[in-house]
DNA sequence: AATGAATGAGGGTTCATTCAT
DNA sequence: TATGAATGAACCCTCATTCAT
């Protein structure tokens, strides 16, 4: 790769974290590049030197932020220790990212309705494969007598849904800590489980 | 109330039901007034006849799904059973209103995102009651010594938001049907609560 | 004329008489018939039973006040007393219609943007009708030998003008008295034509 | 200032003239930003580049003509010559000014109808500055004896109304030249302040 | 690589006007 | 006579997008 092309794979990454923040702080349709582009001292017209519409910044932004957690999760996957040791772990890390980057990891938003025709496969395939380690480690359980389970991907979109939700209510001011939040959760979480 | 005043708020309803089609359809920012009055084969500015603006529009549209789902709701409360009985039923009938009313019901919608000054204090209202009510459900059924929980609010938000994230993924012609998943639902619920 | 013309002739003045108000209050463009109806307890469609369209009402408003002042400044000119007696009287007339009536009585308007072609012609003949009443006191005073000018009309135009901006700066809490001010401005313009 | 913010202050100023022109003949209201935009051979969408919104435009049209205005009338006070010679320049001044920017200088307009809160401060004390040079020449005429007035501020009221309403009938067409015009106004306003 | 400037489509909103009842 | 309801044209404004420089 030439120099030129890491430069602007930098810059491309510098805005996208800009956008970022402007999306989980207004949502997608109430972000406009004007905005991003103030963020970062650029005028809107440069985003399109990087990006080819607003539609593909959008989901560059999910797509970066989902791939962040999807690796963190894998980490927390490959690292030692009991299904329940490893699933634990992994609700922390989901969590983390329901908090902390609001719109552009709600996984809620129908992509029909934000993302065109090209995009959305690949959104839902990337949904799909984070959704699938959550399936992994329970199924690691089942396998090692760990778990129980009738219905294992049911069990996992009650999991999902339930962190997804946190997002929605959580407060840092509020009663519990976030790790308080995420030991009674993963508590309760084992609990479907055993 | 006097007959022209029955038919504005048959009308309104009318409205408001062809509108939370729309925004089901399209979401709150893609729905435009202009389709919204299509639908009942008016002109835009008819709406603003039965609505102050399209924010209004919007508002009543959720308010009106959340407030039929919290009757529909409080009807479950009411009746006879156990406290598993009761929660079954009401189980049964938040997973119908967040798959048929997708949007509209969609209780993640950040609010002070989507409504303004006015309207988001009725809506966190009406929101703070609707939860409330699984919180009686089960704080009843600790008192009868059915259920058990260390934290009911946190049980209550775990099925909160497993019940919402259905209608992310659940497709009519799924291998399970609706029944068959609400069964699923409420016996997992159940068990975090045993 | 029968009975229920007359009605209709007292229900138009009523309406007159309620738009002028509004209009003295928002200014031509910013009066709504929806307003001007509300204030009689009707709706606005009622106004056009009466009316051909906002045009007309406004025109009529203009009319109405203007052709009073007009009544009245011919009382003025038929009382008895010397040219300077009968033109203190006016300037106390004009002024307080000035006002009193402000936007509806404003003759700055300038009508070709305001009226309509058929309009236009009655309004700028009235006007010049107003404006003539002066320039007959003027006369009769040169004619007594009370007043002299060279340019009668120049000086009725300035008489005019000068009244006609009080409207703008006049505050019923200011320094002077209505009455005050009266005896002033009669004093300036005596002073002009001596 | 940089060479772009210098380009971008001249295209304000194409702006704003072109925007006076259309406002002297249709007024304010009647003025629509496409036409505006059209005069210049753009569309209304640009005119928002360099403006907020209508009324800010609308209000700088205001501003500039009257800052204008201002400006010419500050050097009549500054150059050398009795009060009175003062005095019949300012009034040459404001009648061209009153004559050829008609709606735009036009000092009837009531301020608080048309502009908004953070307008009319600024837009009154510009007003009240304006009024103010004319206090000046006549105190200045009263300080050297030249002029005699019991109330000074009468007499500034009834020479900025007079001179005001010339723009309501005057037509270039007409049976005296502007500069009689002017001769005559000038002469019995001194006369007024003998 | 970035920008300034312009565009144009589209949306929300207002309001005078109409008309059946 | 009066109204309720609907219309539609006109307007302001936003914003993603383009393109010459």
């Amino acid at each position: 790769m030439k120099l030129s092309e890491k430069k602007i794979l930098k810059k491309k990454e510098e805005i996208l974290l800009s956008a970022i923040t402007i999306v989980n702080r207004k949502g997608y349709d109430g972000a406009t590049m004007e905005e991003i582009a103030a963020e970062l001292l650029m005028t809107k017209g440069s985003l399109y030197y990087y990006f080819k519409n607003k539609g593909d910044l959008m989901y560059q932004c999910h797509n970066l932020v989902l791939s962040q957690a999807t690796k963190e999760l894998e980490v927390n996957l490959n690292e030692e220790g009991t299904a329940e040791e490893i699933l634990r772990k992994m609700v922390v890390t989901h969590i983390n990212y329901a908090i902390e980057e609001k719109e552009t990891f709600n996984l809620i938003i129908e992509p029909r309705q934000m993302f065109n025709e090209e995009q959305i496969e690949p959104v839902l395939k990337l949904r799909k494969h984070y959704s699938s380690l959550f399936d992994n480690v329970i199924e690691k359980g089942i396998a090692t007598g760990e778990f129980h389970a009738k219905e294992p991907i049911i069990v996992r979109m009650i999991v999902l849904g339930a962190m997804n939700w946190i997002q929605q209510w959580y407060k840092p001011t509020g009663r519990m800590t976030k790790e308080e939040l995420e030991q009674y959760f993963a508590d309760y979480i084992i609990k479907l489980l055993k």
